[in-house]
RNA sequence: GCUGCUAUAGUGUAGUCCGGCCAAUCAUGCGGGCCUUUCACGCCCGCGACUGGGGUUCGAAUCCCCAUAGCAGCACCA
């Protein structure tokens, strides 16, 4: 199923080629449960899954929950069903507060092998040392003394911030961040949603434990993890594993949507935004909702690619992805925003038989009754205009010779409004419509629309001459709607 | 400040490793036209870039040096 649709995307824009990977690959999609997926993760998430399709193997999604302070427990159910909205093809899931046991021994193992050590300097202290070069007191224990403290930590003698765990580096390198960076540390508050816990690994022990124990060939993630790569390539030093092949893409600027979870988590509770997919978010549940494909997100992201390079993300290229997919399928109707009445003269009833797509008469047709009155958007009536054409219709003439103007039939000659250069305008029977309200990024647009739309609950569909729209609601009251892009 | 990375049109991207086939690819965007009872789709035409300066070479987007700009990291976050 994937398989077809992933070729239609190669055969167009090839990814490059990973090294090491003729023979399959295993790769990670490892985010946070701290809340929904976004823009940012979806990169990250398809562009590895890319390469699994590509060369078979196995994918893996890993929760990396091991800091409680940024776990929310709604989240582990929401990064999956996001992840299955995106069509990753996930072939296992592992929850790192799960695993606690296996970093433990992991970390005793680096210790006795003398690549890791318990320091308890003040933190502050730590640093300066580190700056300096210099290796503090504890950095020269024997293997038996941190052994008996690591003890120490694990049966709670030592409280938050008192000790942790450092990996030996080398205090001379360049990168004062390379200096043995920490491995371990005591958290006593708060308490983690998911295990009872004190003593958590850092992401880079728990990433270097896990990515081996799993067997993870190739990593691809941001250069913001660069300096973690190098870090970590001393724990698999220290280890004498093998280290994964990586790649770094470059930092992806995203306008226009918030991105932030924290933000996004204090605007939903004061009621700035009406949830996780209120459309001024940039989460995947808010593409959705506008009516964005998953596929559409899929080939924008692959067609950015594993650059290092920072980009800005282009909404315009995402919408164009979009528009291929959903333009061949939305159904067509008329929307009139901001509508006024226009009772037009000489007019005997007629029914209009529009397509429900131009392109597709298979699709077969919607009827509009007209019986003399109708909706208009306001904007298309003005001095400019004398002669209108009601898409589907008939012609119309506008006199103003008086407020409001008069509308007058005409006949119902398509040759006449071309050869007059009238505009078509869609239009709604005043007797035969529903309200609807389009809601856009920038504010709501109130309007009418067929009452047939309220038949397209969920879908995408096109207001013509107005643009794609989702349809999120209907009721007695009449249809909302979510504006997707022109 | 220290460490490192990157630099092609408005945006994204190909080409850079192994210099000539690149007066630079494709997509998107924008402008114009055709088609069309939508300002959608489709088709055609056009606009638009190798960060700057040196060097090597018969020849440089591609190699070297310098400059500039941007970014990342320097957390008991991931």
């Amino acid at each position: 199923m994937y398989a077809s649709l992933f070729e239609k995307h190669e055969h167009k824009r090839a990814l490059p080629d990973l090294e090491g990977a003729e023979n399959g690959v295993v790769m990670r999609f490892a985010p946070n449960p701290s809340g929904p997926l976004h823009i940012g993760h979806a990169r990250a998430a398809v562009l590895n899954d890319a390469y699994v399709k590509q060369y078979g193997g196995r994918y893996i999604l890993r929760i990396e929950d091991t800091d409680p302070k940024r776990v929310d427990p709604e989240a582990y159910e929401t990064v999956r069903e996001d992840s299955a909205w995106l069509g990753l093809g996930i072939t296992e899931t592992v929850t790192q507060s799960d695993r606690l046991p296996l970093y433990y021994d992991l970390c005793r193992q680096l210790i006795e092998r003398g690549g890791a050590y318990v320091c308890t300097c003040d933190n502050d202290r730590f640093r300066e040392l580190k700056m300096a070069k210099t290796a503090c007191p504890c950095r020269g224990q024997a293997v038996e003394k941190n052994l008996e403290l690591w003890e120490k930590m694990l049966d709670h003698t030592f409280r938050e911030g008192e000790v942790s765990v450092r990996v030996r580096t080398d205090l001379n390198h360049p990168d004062p961040a390379m200096r043995d960076f920490p491995a371990f540390r005591i958290l006593d508050s708060p308490p983690h949603p998911q295990v009872q816990a004190h003593v958590y690994p850092l992401m880079n022990f728990s990433v270097v434990a896990d990515d081996h124990l799993l067997g993870v060939t190739h990593v691809i993630r941001g250069k913001d993890h660069i300096a973690n790569t190098r870090r970590q390539r001393f724990i698999y030093d220290h280890f004498g594993w093998n280290v994964p092949v990586y790649r770094h893409y470059g930092r992806m600027g995203i306008e226009g949507v918030v991105l932030s979870t924290s933000q996004m988590r204090l605007g939903i509770r004061e009621g700035t935004y009406t949830g996780w997919d209120d459309i001024r978010l940039g989460t995947l549940r808010a593409l959705a909702r506008r009516g964005i494909s998953p596929d559409a997100v899929r080939n924008a992201v692959l067609a950015i690619g594993i650059g290092e390079t920072d980009i800005s993300f282009s909404w315009d290229n995402l919408y164009a992805e979009n528009r291929k997919i959903v333009d061949p399928v939305a159904n067509r109707y008329f929307f009139v925003p901001d509508p006024v009445t226009a009772q037009i003269e000489g007019a005997r009833p007629h029914t209009a038989h529009a397509l429900l797509h131009p392109n597709d008469a298979s699709r077969g047709n919607r009827t509009l009754e007209c019986t003399g009155t109708v909706l208009v958007p306001k904007s298309e009536i003005n001095r400019d205009v004398s002669m209108l054409r009601l898409k589907d219709l008939f012609n119309v003439t506008i006199a103003w010779d008086g407020t409001p103007p008069s509308f007058t039939y005409t006949g119902d000659s398509l040759a006449d409004a071309r050869a007059a250069k009238a505009p078509i305008i869609q239009w709604l029977p005043a007797q035969d419509c529903v309200p609807c309200t389009l809601l856009t990024q920038e504010g709501e647009i109130y309007g009418a629309c067929e009452p047939a739309v309220k038949q397209e609950l969920g879908k995408v569909v096109q207001f013509e001459r107005v643009g794609f729209a989702k349809i999120d609601a209907v009721s007695d009251d009449g249809v909302m709607a979510y504006f997707t892009h022109r």
